[in-house]
DNA sequence: CATGAATGAGTGTTCATTCAT
DNA sequence: GATGAATGAACACTCATTCAT
């Protein structure tokens, strides 16, 4: 490897092997800086930690992201688009069965670290960043809520779930899930919520609001 | 020669006038920080504009607090008082009716700006002032927590209510209070959800949840 | 009420004695960043040199100029003001007196480090700041020719002088003045112009070129 | 493309061509500097934006000059080697006709976009690189007076000219086209000299002064 | 030879905190 | 008490210089 010549060094670097470095290390950036802005929040976040922690110098954040504020831009930009690639296509069977898929999904985003630091950091900067909100909002919020609609709408058509008001408000279902996130926010690990045993009460507890009564 | 005049006032004035004098600019400057530390986040206020926003010099905020971050903690801990003192009185009737009082009495939580401004600066600050989600969380989310937990005991003690798992969890029952108030952190006056509405499909949701059915 | 009363306290207090310092202040800020502007150009200008010439910390600087540069326009502008404010009335005589007695004033301002100071910085950043050797056109240099034409003028109408193309160029009258500033600012101490010789040189150089020969 | 042929170009070739590439390219920095020096003096100027104007990569520069310092020097003395090298040979005819030749190249100079850049650029770092003013007083001032003052020796001797002391300040009569200089420094296209109704202006002048009177 | 990614010292600017008035 | 001028530590960002490829 290192015995080739010159030539074919030089016209070997630029191209394949550099572009996947760069990418990577840019990748590495945006990991040591949602754990920095995750953790301290936007205006308390040093870009000299956020180096550290991405085991570089200080200036090479700055070949990458032209400003602190950029920077913190991708790395929710980033965030949203995995939620974004997460939420997996549709399934089959009974509107019960559905609304339990899509409930454990939403479970998973709760445990996620990542899932919740987003959360934060919305909330955290709304003021400031507004604009992330908002494309979180049309890029997940609304799809997500959609799907929950769209369950909603199967079961009462297949006859399994009644008609309700709560239909016009899918983010009354998946409350919930929410109030998880805030609650791990909050509370860290020092109030812990048992999950498995929350998120079980947490579906009796819709299905026992949906479910036709027997007559 | 002004500075005798003002000493000469000072000189006539009684101690109680001053004390509560004193305690009125406190609550100038709380309320001015509260302001800003709620849209601005911890990190990023400035005390010139707490100062500002008070009406008086930079340095008179120092003699009140003696700094920055013990002026967010009293922000934080007088904002904890309001909502404890808010926690009024039980009452009387039917768990139905103490159950509508209680959500009623959540979204006037929900509606009041300086509510969510404490979840806000909880959930933003929670890495750097982790007492003061403790804090809220003993005083405030438990004992909220535990009237609920009360009006369900009640509801099955007198048949009102079936038994469910979601008494272990009355987050639960609240939940969509909670994302009402992170939907409004969120997205400001950009997309709003009407309360009335949600609210009362809240309370219907807990109902078909809760109550016995008709055999 | 009793707010306003403190508050005329107050006013009474920031008025004479410390608006006179802060004037004074400023005037010392302003003579430091001159110094080194002058000597080292505005880039390599650092301003915590200009705060430990004046003998203030870096900050203060904030305090009376927003940013580098507004301080940079500041100095010129001041230096600039202080040279029209020399551009002293007209006088009576001859015009020959009149030109000697401008002459003499030129060779002032040769002598004077500050005025020399003001070309070199027009010069250096006049790339990044055209605007400030505008400014130095219409109120300096213009103002300066004008007076020298006049002279011209009345020489010609008193028989004094001859008519010459060089009235349409005054420059031509006063470029050795220009060129011993150049030669200073280029060498400094190290190539010594004997500006008396060199003045007197200049002004019959002058004198034999505008004179009417003796038929 | 370009670039790939000249590579293997180069790889083919001799030393010699080598050299003259090299050489080349070092003129292509050279100027490149140049501009950007000239625009915005030392301090202000970044290598990579002479690397950028050269069409090469930053680190090639250091292949070249050690570093900035040096390229800074490299192309002052490099335009003084090119003054030297214009001072073209002596000339024969009146004194009139030598003075007249004279200016004459010396309003080539005014008009020479990088000789005016010299005068900025060391007039702008004079208090930085003084050693370079120094070359040039020596290499370009110094000879250049000289010839002025052999001309006038030799008016005088011819009889053309008077004897006057401007003889011991040859700068007097050169300094119309200093001012034409900095002039357009200063002033860049903002403010236009006619060069040349003013060189004339100059020379007339001049004439007049120095041209014995007919009795 | 040439490249451009990486470095880190250096500088402009901000802001919590102090203190003379 | 109240003020606001002053301080200086802290931090974002730049850029000359180095070096692996």
């Amino acid at each position: 490897m290192k015995t080739l010549n010159s030539r074919q060094v030089k016209a070997a670097k630029s191209s394949p092997r550099r572009r996947e470095l760069k990418l990577h290390r840019q990748k590495e950036i945006l990991a040591a800086a949602l754990e920095e802005f995750g953790t301290n929040g936007y205006a308390a976040t040093r870009l000299e930690d956020v180096a550290k922690r991405a085991g570089i110098a200080k200036g090479t954040i700055y070949l990458y992201f032209r400003d602190k504020e950029r920077l913190f831009r991708a790395v929710v930009r980033t965030l949203i688009q995995k939620r974004i690639d997460a939420l997996t296509g549709m399934f089959s069977g009974s509107a019960e069965k559905l609304l339990r898929e899509l409930l454990s999904q939403m479970y998973q985003v709760v445990r996620n670290a990542k899932a919740r630091s987003i959360v934060r950091m919305l909330i955290a900067e709304s003021g400031k960043f507004p604009q992330l909100a908002d494309i979180y909002h049309r890029e997940v919020i609304e799809p997500g809520l959609n799907r929950v609609r769209r369950v909603l709408k199967r079961g009462v058509a297949t006859g399994e779930f009644r008609q309700t008001k709560a239909a016009q408000f899918p983010q009354i279902l998946v409350a919930p899930g929410v109030l998880a996130i805030v609650w791990r926010l909050l509370h860290g690990e020092r109030h812990r919520l048992d999950l498995d045993a929350y998120s079980k009460a947490h579906l009796e507890f819709v299905l026992d609001s949906l479910r036709k009564q027997p007559d």
